[in-house]
DNA sequence: TCCCGAGTGGGGAGAAGTGGGGAGAAGTGT
DNA sequence: ACACTTCTCCCCACTTCTCCCCACTCGGGA
């Protein structure tokens, strides 16, 4: 999953997927909250293998992941190409008019416009792309 | 891949692969961007190695890499053998007219034409060329 | 000189994104 | 059970963008 996308959410609460991330998602896919202040979006094969990960885990640990399971959507793709963003998910990464949707290699993640230019500023230096073509071995 | 050709990028932002660059990145590639004011063109099995490698990595670690698949895109030929390039990663290297597709072993570079001329006159000495052998041992 | 492959340019059909009307499902209060 | 509101999701309309197709040019080789 690849690239930057800016969408708008409309008056109903609509957000259209880019068609180049629905290719990759599929038409039903999963919408959870993520370590920074945006979303994740999981296709179900990526969302599979993360519960075949967390089953594996001792029930402890497992119980630790609960918030991630409690704030997650399942979400399927109207006629349109558009999903349906409950409340509690738009609150967590603020997310109002203007959304950019990320590609990040195997998941996808939803930001603030505004938010994601600041991040993107920030993490997108000559220096972190050298280290991360040094970390992949390229 | 080897060699540099000199294109241009016409008014619906279109640029044509040549030919002999075609051959060997294929029908689909991806682009994105580099530690230098410059594209970088991988074709799709280079790709699909560094998604096995991302997907074999924790989420923590993933996010690092995040830089490289935002502005990354995957471009597909059209039936004249050229690619529309993002506005975002053409602002990112300043394509807006002459560009110089340069060989670079595994993969390709888009440079601005002016770009590249400068970088190429600094960088292809003798004196260069020397170390750069002896570097890797040849 | 003609042919052919390569690069360039533009018209136009269809896809993609956006917005809104409205039918039907789901939840609420009496 | 009933009316009422809210929510979901279908459809249609409109605009913008992608990408197909066709045509032209240029240079190398037979």
């Amino acid at each position: 999953m690849t690239g930057v996308y800016r969408h708008s959410i409309d008056t109903k609460g609509r957000l259209a997927m880019p068609s180049r991330i629905r290719e990759e998602l599929g038409e039903v896919f999963y919408v959870t909250i993520s370590m920074e202040r945006c979303l994740t979006a999981y296709s179900s094969e990526s969302w599979e293998r993360f519960m075949d990960k967390i089953k594996a885990m001792p029930r402890v640990k497992q119980i630790k992941m609960r918030p991630l399971f409690a704030h997650a959507a399942k979400c399927e793709l109207d006629s349109q190409g558009r999903i349906l963003l409950p409340q509690a998910l738009r609150d967590f990464a603020a997310l109002d008019k203007n959304v950019a949707i990320v590609g990040a290699g195997e998941c996808a993640e939803l930001w603030d416009e505004a938010a994601w230019d600041a991040i993107d500023t920030v993490e997108t230096t000559p220096e972190n792309i050298a280290e991360v073509l040094q970390e992949l071995d390229f």
